[in-house]
DNA sequence: ACCCCCAGTTAAAACGTTTTCATCCTACAG
DNA sequence: CTGTAGGATGAAAACGTTTTAACTGGGGGT
């Protein structure tokens, strides 16, 4: 492998006027910059990275920290993510916590270790004193305190549609059932809407939840099933959570959406093979993926981001179970 | 950021010593090493692995270059990658090619300037020349020539189950459908298979195809329902296209499997709240990944792997839709 | 004819490690 | 008491780049 000396020797010039060419900076003659791009070609050299790396004291990595790449919601995020990341010439690197709030940590010293440029985190574990780094983050619906800035969804609006929804649709009897994550999840808004606003209208509804993530989803909802036979609305916090309650109730005799009609969150792609097709409130995951790999950015190139918090607007999906 | 310098000072060593205590290499007095470690913790100090990488002249991570993270198929082995990259102290660089040629070559291009360990590659295009590189790569259900080894399930073997289980079903007038991928796809087989075992049986059997990725399937799938009637077996190269399938056959009037049986191919998770439930064969995933992963280790720790394609077993998954 | 300035260039330092090599010490065999 | 093996250690080189500082030559203004 050659590197700048080689091409330096073989032009016949000093490395640093192979770094202006290479790097298209400060002012070469036509004549010798010609000289250096013959070179170059001839010894086919590509310049190392990680070595310009070293000296700049930085990398174009850009961590994504979550729970599991193998989920729908997740997947279809960093799609998005790695793509504004590419365009903007930087490398995604996946790390899966598991959800477990060691393995996050764990990631959090490697990054650190590895000098990643920044990271783009979706954790829901109580991990507020470890994260606070010198390495830019961007958090994905979950609040950290001020350094941390938060892109979500509108997940408050969401459950206050989701239980309208319900209700346009003949419910009357409502219920919001999910995990109940970490205090700072704003994932939690979704109950809080959908709270609101049953309260505004006067809907009697109930809250079933357990601590997150469920360790067992089936019997949680068969013992939800069980507990409040008489609800006929279901808000589930997830679309998956939605659709494993959809095929519990109907195996337990009931008819979705005659009997019960369900609502879920998040819109994941392949909702239309879901049957029937799930009524859900859509997040907007490519704008909010492009959204925080900008802010990531600005941060990285050291704009001072006011800190803000981004809420992204929600749209309802009419399905078949409404 | 305090370096190694650092610590060698306020220990009053030498950074040699230094190393060599962080390294756990060579022999350092017990009373040195104390020393040593006391001025790390004092100083907070943890090895810049840029710097290393870059001394080393190698690194750690491993790119994963595939059309579309966001994919359930892929995102499942990009999950158990990781996983088994991780617990070998690697790390994981996401690449979605959107499966065009051009972007394929510009991230090779790109890793080989970053000196990735390695490449573990799903590709479906003719760059057989430009992936000749000096990094290790392992390809999955992709034979390339004698270098680079290929990992696949046994997609010959599991075009034949496909048949003989729709046979078996009832079926006795069957439909290949599916994208007509690159020749050099190991995916080619799941058609080979099953042609081979309808010849066997001597059922009468149709291939309907079109160049990979399908354009617009809805209109393909239509095309094939209305070309062929007569056909009461079906069985689709990937589970979202016998989705979209059976999605499609029964607005036309067809009732599954009553009129006609369906078999997918993967196997992906959320299988089940696909309704009805796909009959599938299934990949065994997570054991594909873990395997591509440690051949590749393999090849980057210098253990010449002797060439082979790593063949794997599938099993047939059944749902209702046989 | 002189000076100055600037474009063009190079040599050398620096980034933070690992590793080699020489040196120093200590303990033990003779 | 001497010689030596080998454990312990530090100084320095090396990895490939960017960047600074110093140097050169030539053109334009006086």
């Amino acid at each position: 492998m050659h590197s700048i000396k080689d091409v330096a020797n073989l032009a016949g010039v000093g490395v640093g006027t192979v770094s202006r060419v290479i790097n298209n900076i400060g002012s070469v003659k036509p004549v010798t910059r010609n000289k250096v791009i013959e070179a170059i070609r001839e010894l086919n050299y590509v310049p190392n990275q990680v070595a310009r790396n070293f000296k700049m004291q930085r990398s174009y990595l850009v961590s994504l920290l979550l729970p599991s790449i193998f989920n729908q919601f997740f997947s279809e995020l960093a799609y998005h993510i790695e793509d504004e990341l590419d365009r903007n010439g930087y490398q995604l690197l996946l790390c899966n916590s598991g959800g477990k709030p060691e393995k996050e940590l764990y990631y959090l010293d490697m990054l650190k270790q590895n000098k990643v440029a920044g990271i783009i985190g979706i954790t829901y574990n109580d991990i507020e004193e470890y994260i606070h780094t010198d390495i830019p983050i961007v958090s994905i619906d979950r609040h950290f305190s001020k350094q941390i800035t938060c892109v979500t969804s509108d997940n408050f609006e969401g459950g206050r549609i989701a239980l309208k929804e319900l209700v346009k649709a003949g419910a009357n009897n409502v219920a919001f059932i999910g995990g109940a994550t970490s205090i700072n999840s704003e994932t939690r808004n979704r109950k809080k809407g959908f709270i609101h606003e049953a309260e505004a209208m006067g809907i009697p509804y109930v809250v079933y939840e357990e601590p997150d993530p469920i360790a067992d989803d089936i019997a949680f909802i068969k013992r939800f099933l069980k507990k409040y036979p008489e609800v006929n609305g279901v808000f589930a916090i997830t679309d998956m959570l939605a659709a494993k309650y959809i095929e519990i109730a109907k195996r337990s005799g009931l008819r979705v959406p005659e009997d019960v009609k369900v609502i879920g969150y998040d819109g994941i792609q392949d909702h239309e093979y879901f049957h029937p097709v799930l009524s859900t409130i859509r997040q907007p995951v490519e704008q909010m993926a492009r959204k925080a790999v900008q802010l990531l950015l600005k941060k990285i190139e050291g704009e001072s981001v006011e800190h803000e918090d981004f809420i992204i607007a929600v749209e309802y999906w009419q399905g078949e179970t409404t």
